[in-house]
DNA sequence: CGGATAACCT
């Protein structure tokens, strides 16, 4: 809590008891009595009027003081004030604020003549805290009472809608927003498109967007989280970049929403621009902006600045040491990971994010013992239970550690319905230790998950092929044509001074493309020299494209090795994101090439990172 | 009575 806040408090508690003071209050007890009895008519004369209560529960609503508020509400109760129209009001919103909704309800049941505003503060409430689809029933009963919703109740009813992913009411609300007139309000626009966000409409939010002309910054902070959320971090990024050339000023909110859609990019530069943007507008010590940067700059491959950052937090609250642990864990970097567990443990209680993140550095360093015993600490010590991702955790470590037939029985005994991530721990597994039986299983549950997703088939096609079991390799590619699966194209980035270039396997498209080539196939003279074996023959190629025999020695991350080798100075450590898992045979390459130049190259493919150093890589081989 | 925000496994 910050010194302001600490005052802030103290000053309206004070304000609270003085007003105390001159109108004393019952304890509960005295409900039950007479009114004749209660202590408080006998001792004022005369008696206090309506008016006497109004600026006491103005106060209880700015502190969102509910026991004092109760207890005026029993005097007044026994006054007989109890439907006065102005007090029920200040009292319906005094629950609804301190989260006090069935309170609220009751009363607003009892109101025979029902305001605007009370049909608002509480839709607001339940839109908030649930349950949501009350928020919605009260809105229609609302218009069924006769009244039409203002600039308040839409955004109230539209939060609950996004909180329910409720399209098709959302969409029934915005036309009745046309219809009467609200369209260019900022409040309702904002609503809508979070509506729309959260319902991975993407175009309607633009739509909305691009409708209200005078914006303010959280309808620009809506529209970037909104590209953010649904997988587009650049449109988030450049729209940002829009908003500040039109001249609005940035908030936490927007930072912290374009800091993350730099970090799904992953790509330095973007995020180093907008950790400057943000810096000039004010925001170098703001905690949630800095989690936010430690996030991105360990996804980006910075896991040091990351560490920096965090150890310069004011405060270090759980989403913080969440990042940190989970930036340890994404870089294999697993006993630092767990280091930093134990010392969180003294200052703050970790949450079912935390063990997600644990369990996962223990499944890269395959620490089993550990895994278990942090397993159980989590479930007996801190009382979580495991969720779906838990368990993939689990299945993911089991597995990599060889401990397949239990990974298997953990499947089948978990308590929540496994999902395609479980699946795909455990087919992966499978694939290291090559259990084509166990395999098989795993991918007709996948199928039945995520039918589209040719990763999948492609992992068991390979293991057929390492296998030689030609027969099962024509049977998936059969059954990929039947179902009209989509390969997946491959493709690499490298940032070079500043800029991100983009490589699709086989790419001869770049200018420098002939150097690359003769790069690579200078490499390839020495690698042979060093040892290295094409594993060409074992491999199933025809799946992705990224894995045609003549294409092997031209994947996209070797064509953007290649690439940074010859457009940078000796020494200089590489930095090249994918958007497919790293292939077998480059994997053996890179190794040889961070040996033979010397170099440091980190790849970053679709789920984690493997440092490359001195012939060897951080995530021991398996992945 | 308002609106937008970060950490999560394959």
């Amino acid at each position: 809590m910050s010194f302001y806040s600490i005052q802030k408090t103290r000053q309206t508690s004070t304000t609270i008891s003085f007003l105390f003071n001159l109108f004393p209050v019952f304890p509960s007890s005295y409900h039950s009595l007479p009114i004749q009895q209660t202590p408080f008519v006998h001792s004022f004369s005369p008696s206090p009027t309506p008016h006497c209560y109004t600026s006491l529960l103005q106060s209880c609503i700015d502190s969102k003081a509910l026991n004092p508020g109760k207890q005026l509400h029993a005097q007044f109760f026994h006054l007989g004030f109890a439907y006065n129209e102005v007090l029920a009001t200040k009292l319906v919103h005094l629950y609804a604020v301190s989260n006090s909704l069935p309170n609220a309800r009751n009363l607003f049941d009892k109101i025979p003549k029902r305001n605007l505003f009370l049909w608002n503060v509480l839709i607001r409430g339940y839109a908030w805290n649930g349950p949501h689809d009350t928020a919605i029933s009260l809105y229609h009963s609302m218009l069924d009472y006769g009244l039409k919703p203002d600039n308040f109740t839409l955004p109230f009813v539209l939060k609950a809608c996004s909180a329910l992913s409720a399209i098709g009411e959302g969409r029934s609300i915005h036309e009745y927003v046309i219809k009467n007139g609200w369209e260019r309000d900022v409040f309702v626009g904002a609503a809508l498109i979070d509506m729309y966000a959260k319902c991975g409409c993407v175009m309607d939010a633009r739509h909305v967007f691009n409708t209200i002309v005078v914006r303010d910054v959280v309808l620009w902070t809506s529209m970037v989280a909104t590209y953010s959320q649904n997988g587009h971090p650049d449109e988030s990024l450049s729209l940002c970049r829009e908003m500040a050339a039109n001249g609005v000023r940035p908030t936490e909110a927007t930072l912290v929403t374009v800091v993350s859609s730099s970090a799904d990019i992953a790509c330095l530069p973007y995020g180093r621009e907008i950790h400057g943007f943000g810096w000039r507008n004010g925001f170098q010590s703001n905690d949630r902006v800095k989690t936010a940067l430690i996030d991105m700059y360990a996804k980006c491959g910075s896991v040091k600045v990351a560490r920096a950052l965090f150890e310069r937090l004011w405060e270090k609250r759980v989403v913080s040491w969440n990042a940190i642990i989970t930036g340890y864990a994404m870089h294999g970097l697993s006993v630092e990971a767990l280091d930093l567990f134990e010392k969180m443990r003294k200052e703050a209680r970790p949450d079912n994010i935390t063990f997600v993140s644990v369990l996962a550095a223990c499944s890269r360093g395959r620490l089993l013992d550990e895994g278990r015993a942090l397993y159980n600490l989590m479930v007996k010590d801190y009382g979580i239970n495991p969720t779906v991702q838990h368990y993939t955790c689990m299945v993911d470590l089991l597995g990599h550690c060889g401990q397949l037939d239990e990974a298997y029985d953990l499947i089948r005994h978990m308590s929540v319905k496994p999902d395609s991530g479980v699946w795909g721990a455990m087919l992966n597994s499978c694939k290291i230790h090559g259990n084509v039986e166990l395999a098989e299983l795993a991918l007709e549950k996948l199928i039945e998950l995520e039918p589209d997703d040719s990763g999948n088939y492609v992992i068991l096609a390979n293991m057929y092929a390492q296998s030689g079991k030609w027969e099962g390799v024509e049977k998936l590619r059969q059954l990929m044509t039947d179902k009209g699966i989509k390969k997946n194209i491959a493709c690499s980035w490298i940032e070079v001074k500043n800029k991100v270039y983009a490589f699709l396997a086989g790419d001869v498209s770049h200018s420098n493309s002939d150097a690359i080539y003769a790069e690579l196939k200078r490499l390839e003279g020495l690698m042979h020299e060093a040892g290295y074996a094409p594993d060409t023959g074992s491999v199933y190629h025809d799946v992705e494209e990224d894995e045609k025999t003549s294409m092997v020695c031209s994947h996209s991350e070797r064509l953007a090795i290649a690439f940074g080798l010859i457009s940078t100075s000796p020494g200089t450590r590489l930095l090249i994101t994918k958007n497919l898992r790293i292939c077998e045979d480059c994997h053996v390459a890179i190794k040889f090439i961070s040996k033979i130049t010397e170099r440091e190259i980190t790849v970053r493919d679709v789920n984690r990172y493997h440092h490359f150093k001195h012939g060897m890589c951080s995530c021991g081989d398996h992945w």
